[in-house]
DNA sequence: CTGTAACCGAGACGGTACGTCACGTCTTGGC
DNA sequence: GCCAAGACGTGACGTACCGTCTCGGTTACAG
């Protein structure tokens, strides 16, 4: 974590109230906007305090967004890896397209280009653990003789996660079920599956 | 554009200049750390001649990324649609890979968010354009039935796109040439293209 | 004069037309407030124009005022010292109070601290002309016999118009015609003159 | 004051440096050219802390002028009107022909006339009082019979400064002390005193 | 009676300083 | 002994004018 994970000294409340009134100043502001100052005003913290626990106004928003990450994107295994995809696709970009977690995390993006300790918190705290998973549901469906043995799996999560953030940096509209059906199985031909 | 394309009394050199030191400060400095002051003052351009052309920081990086960035990724036309897709893909990793192209569109993408005048000059002059030209190129091999005629064009372009996006923005290694090729070659198999 | 006199290519329309817009502008903002860029705009007249003619916005002033000073504040003789010297001040008393040409006095005075040529334009231009007849008027009465032959001429001059300019500076209230009156019953007084 | 005059956190080290440094500054390129930019950085102050403080330049200024003049212009009682008006006079006409308390004033004088705030410090917490003090002194001395005790005592003060300030404001060369003396014998002699 | 040169308006230009904002650090005093 | 409150030095922001400088267009003498 960027974060020190826990002192007991750590006052609960300040931590929480950070958190939210950084959440809802981007939902109000957008991340941009957002200023630690103004995250110490509405939480009634210092500003001091809030520096002593993150490095950065990024990765109090990284804390926060992953907060809310968590169970919004589960990766299920229902035994139809088509579908399972289409699922966590489908969350992903609902995340994405809703206040305060879309701005909030295109903001920390933005940030990801500038800030070394960020960068690495949200590649090994957020994006590595979830590429872990998608391969791995990926693996399974191999195993399943539901895709070839040989197929490429990095290259396919590629695939699925690219055109999300490509649509969501550039602030195209998100995807629609339907566009995320297709993509999945595009993705999924390509590597050899059979259709379904 | 974001700019007013022209005026017949503005003067060329000054906006040479400015461009020039926008992207040298970002290769030697980052993006983040270049401010509207610096650009002037190694320009020797008065800051009032920079806001009086371009709006912001973005959109001088902008008009800097987009005059380096058109001829270094054509798109020709061989006959061979996946050496065409090979060789244009390759070359936008490469100028993304190139300082200070790299970090001055992960900057651009970066303000992206919260300047609405800049998303839509993205998306309009830079992305929309080299979009299309990659679905016409698509067209073309549809035509010349190197891949089925009801191909879901746009999809394959995404799915080219996306994992370039992907990989920078979140800072990833490029791709190399081979991971390139995989993956012209997957989008190929995924539209229903004969294999090669 | 602190402006050359004149050219015969020079455009009285342009001259009259910034004076008159400076003069305006200082009534309705404060001489402070007044740029060359408004008079320019407001006289429909080139700043190049302006600077071609005049030093500096104070001798745009100090133009315009005086020329309306002049007839504003006569030396007349009607025999009678402590009436004519009463009749003076209380012009240039009210003049003084009198927008645009208070306010322009004053800012021309707030110049003066910094502008070389400006203050010797005031002094040899304005001042010291009208400090001579005021000087001449009460030589003339001292023929007359109604002031003593040897009193301090140019000393009764200051104490009459030092409480003018003392006042109008510290923007306190102007003299009241019998506050005027009191003064130059003074004055003569502190000459040794016979009591009227 | 102009100033909130205290605030218990407020850094007297910061303070003292700025007066100085806008003092400094001022002697050396004259008040016009003296920017809150270059008292902060010859202060080693920042801006922000010069305007939280002050609300102008001249506010900046005023104090640091008030503070050298209090002691400089002392109002003796040595049961010599004549004398102790002299010496007052002397004082201040010294004062004002030293750098850089001469120019700070003519400076703070010449923001008198768009800056209200400025305005009505400078009258009740630097003119008024002295005004009164001289006032007063002249009381005194009717009651010692000096003068007669119905003069018109604010009448003789504004003979008094008025011609000071004349000097000032028109750049003039300033009274020397012959001229001094025969000022106040004059204005002593205006309110009809018995001759010394 | 027609060059041609000065003057004109417009406004872009390189600058300086403005007054504001947010940064990240540091200090104080109350709980 | 921790924390809110907020002052501090720093530095960039975007704006306003400065005074200089081209631009074309117009005007009015001089050849």
């Amino acid at each position: 974590m960027i974060t020190s994970p826990s002192s007991r000294r750590r006052s609960e409340r300040s931590r929480k109230a950070t958190l939210e009134a950084a959440l809802g100043l981007c939902a109000e502001k957008g991340y941009a906007r957002v200023t630690v100052e103004a995250i110490a005003a509405r939480a009634g913290v210092s500003k001091k305090t809030i520096y002593r626990w993150w490095p950065s106004k990024g990765a109090v928003m990284l804390e926060a967004f992953t907060e809310g990450l968590l169970d919004a994107t589960p990766f299920t295994d229902t035994g139809d890896i088509a579908a399972d995809l289409r699922t966590h696709i489908c969350a992903a970009v609902r995340l994405l397209s809703t206040s305060p977690f879309g701005p909030a995390y295109a903001g920390i993006l933005s940030e990801v280009h500038h800030d070394d300790a960020l960068a690495k918190a949200v590649r090994e705290d957020l994006v590595e653990p979830r590429f872990a998973c998608a391969v791995e549901r990926l693996r399974r469906a191999g195993e399943q003789g539901q895709i070839p043995a040989d197929a490429d799996l990095p290259l396919a999560v590629e695939m699925l996660y690219g055109p999300v953030y490509y649509r969501h940096v550039l602030r195209k509209p998100p995807q629609d079920e339907a566009t995320v059906a297709a993509l999945v199985e595009h993705v999924l031909r390509s590597l050899g599956a059979r259709e379904t």
